[in-house]
DNA sequence: CATCTAGTTCGACGAGTATCGAACTAGATG
DNA sequence: CATCTAGTTCGATACTCGTCGAACTAGATG
């Protein structure tokens, strides 16, 4: 890869295998995740997007979340924003995230 | 649990956790198995359903979707079928498993 | 009964995973 | 510049997972 900007490289052109999300998906911190991206419409601090786990533990969710092509990494002001992939993901898989989504809000 | 028949002991009243679904979903062996599933309408047997494994891989992987919830088993004519319980899943998750089986068959 | 097929369980193995704190990086601020 | 907050990477750890063949179980068949 060559050098790029931090948003441009964090920008995956492919979305992951409907394994890859699902399996993404299949952890409660990452679900959680999802789920608080799926209401904010935008781009979101990493900070808002999880509680009970380490900054550590929640930078790890992030980057299996961006290899699976569901979110992509934004520096806005300074800080780290993570948003959703609604469009590719819905290209790839049709209404899959936002059934799960709907699920995961029941 | 008390003594009942193979297909009674099979028959978990609780669906698993919608990160347990996607988890066991997320893995390009079960999901395979579930796609062929789908479209049997009924109970299938076993040896119908994957390909490519062991005969005790496949094992293993059955194990893990009934104990998610998605399928039942039941001995048909002395042959052990597999089948989906759409209509509990429906119940608990909604279009979920529909979707994910759509995004499955693109 | 013996034999067969289908499927499960067991034990082992290498690979992968979720977690954490420490060290580091990236920016903003004064 | 120093300091702070936010977030990432690294190393370590305990645990889980997908895989297989062997041994076993469950039925059907002659």
């Amino acid at each position: 890869m060559t050098t790029q900007t931090a948003a441009e490289a964090d920008e995956c052109p492919v979305v992951g295998t409907l394994e890859d999300v699902l399996a993404a998906l299949g952890d409660p911190v990452r679900l959680e995740m999802v789920r608080r991206m799926w209401g904010a419409g935008g781009p979101k601090p990493c900070g808002q997007l999880y509680a009970g786990v380490s900054k550590s533990t929640a930078s790890h969710h992030f980057k299996v979340l961006r290899e699976a092509g569901i979110v992509r990494t934004a520096r806005i002001n300074g800080k780290v924003h993570q948003e959703l992939r609604k469009a590719e993901l819905e290209a790839a898989f049709g209404p899959v995230l936002e059934s799960v989504v709907r699920a995961a809000n029941r």
